[in-house]
RNA sequence: GGGGGAAUUCCCGAGUGGCCAAAGGGGGCAGACUGUAAAUCUGUUGUCAGUGACUUCGGUGGUUCGAAUCCACCUUCCCCCA
């Protein structure tokens, strides 16, 4: 199977502007193409992941990648799926973000000398001159097509500032600019991005006379149609400051049914056939097919001994003991204490299974609580020093959140 | 520039002087059922405290015994006209 194909039987190609040009360019390892990245928070994300790892399959078949970390562009804000306008950011954030952005790429894909190339588009939309951008590329944007396009539908209600309107205008001159300067004739991108990229090839259509070409990559949705890879309190982040090796694995391990075997196909490296393999599997069986999924996508994020760890650790809390060395842990000082003991709510807010003590006592009352084992129904329960020294105890908030929490 | 409207607890959205910590829905959480799934049913969903206190309805002041509700100013947003 050719690797357009391949991408296309994993479900990655949302849509492209000229499939059989592309494909051929993709498959001979001939095209340089351009993926961007706004620097909008200080880690990647599921989304980002994706793109990479597209990077990844491109590279590996001869291809020329260019990061562009979009130090300008954040300075605008991207509009396209958004209902409301991005608070905008600070200076100093967004070279911080793109800090942390350079390093967590580095870890995915090999940059230098004949191999990937990461550029800011600060360094060039940061300099440019008002009215002599306006005269250069003003004159091949219709304002009447750019009011049509998708990415604006949804301000058409709320309202759309003139900032963001620049949007893609701003991500169009990228293009055009890494055309001129690293003949890059492709851009990839989230399925939102399509019309700021078909932006970009009509300006170098129009201003150079050239062709390039555009594809975007499948968002993904779960089976209710909302974006994976994000959790109640934020996305889901490849940062293991920000989101642990385990709690990524939890994530992933959780998916519904439905989703598995998408989720194989286009976050893994697995062959096509062991996936379809998999989507055989009916009921309990699928279980397995998670453990695979969170294991190989902590293993692509965190590398393999994280990967190790995380599943070891799930394993011993879930099927096994319901203990794990590994397990979430929440350290307590002496000074914590009162009357050398320390009462359940106290512990629960302390190690986070609760977001207060409010929270904590409707939890215990609803027999939301165990804790070594043993469900806890008095909230007035409290536990002493010598309990809490060594081991510690471990608590457990529902079905799945467990932690450890020791004296120290 | 002129005129009109809006801002409510995580989200949407009721509430027009005390009975409002604030209806209803969504989402979240917990329990039952399960496969660390989905669906379903039940409970719960500001904080601190054993039934009471405290903070909350864009912001700041004011009227009042008492304000999410009335007044003034400010901020932000939307719509219509230019």
């Amino acid at each position: 199977m050719t690797l357009f194909d391949e991408l296309k039987a994993r479900g990655l190609i949302a849509q492209t502007t000229d499939e059989d040009e592309i494909r051929t360019l993709l498959n001979e390892g001939k095209a340089t193409f351009y993926i961007g990245f706004d620097p909008t928070a200080d880690s990647l994300h599921v989304g980002h992941f994706m793109a990479l790892c597209l990077m990844k399959r491109l590279q590996m078949a001869g291809n020329r990648p260019i990061a562009l970390i979009g130090g300008g562009t954040a300075m605008i804000g991207d509009p396209s799926g958004r209902s409301d306008m991005r608070q905008m950011m600070t200076l100093e954030a967004i070279m911080h973000n793109s800090e942390r952005f350079k390093q967590q790429m580095s870890r995915f894909i090999e940059f230098g000398e004949g191999k990937a190339i990461m550029v800011n588009n600060a360094d060039w939309l940061m300099k440019l001159n008002y009215v002599d951008m306006l005269r250069e590329v003003g004159p091949c944007f219709s304002v009447n097509n750019m009011l049509r396009a998708e990415c604006y539908k949804q301000r058409m209600e709320k309202g759309l500032s003139f900032l963001e309107f620049n949007y893609m205008i701003m991500q169009s001159y990228d293009f055009y600019i890494l055309y001129q300067n690293y003949g890059c004739n492709m851009q990839f991108g989230g399925d939102d991005q399509w019309s700021n990229m078909l932006g970009g090839m009509e300006l170098i259509r129009r201003k150079l006379g050239k062709n390039a070409y555009a594809m975007t990559i499948t968002l993904l949705l779960n089976s209710e149609g909302k974006k994976m890879g994000k959790t109640q309190s934020g996305a889901v982040w490849l940062d293991p400051e920000k989101t642990t090796p385990y709690e990524f694995y939890q994530y992933w391990r959780n998916v519904e049914d439905s989703d598995v075997i998408k989720c194989l196909k286009m976050l893994t490296f697995l062959p096509l056939e062991d996936i379809e393999k998999m989507g055989t599997w009916v009921g309990g069986e699928l279980n397995r097919a998670k453990e695979i999924l969170a294991y190989e996508l902590t293993k692509l994020v965190h590398g393999q001994a994280k990967a190790d760890k995380a599943q070891e650790t799930a394993r011993e809390i879930f099927s096994g003991t319901g203990v794990s060395s590994d397990m979430p842990t929440a350290y307590l000082t002496e000074d914590e204490l009162t009357g050398n003991c320390a009462d359940l709510l106290t512990l629960l807010v302390k190690s986070g299974l609760v977001q207060s003590r409010s929270d904590g006592r409707r939890a215990i009352q609803q027999g939301g609580v165990e804790v070594g084992g043993e469900k806890i129904t008095d909230t007035g329960k409290t536990y002493s020093a010598e309990q809490l020294r060594g081991e510690g105890i471990v608590i457990k908030r529902g079905k799945k959140a467990y932690s450890r929490v020791i004296l120290s």
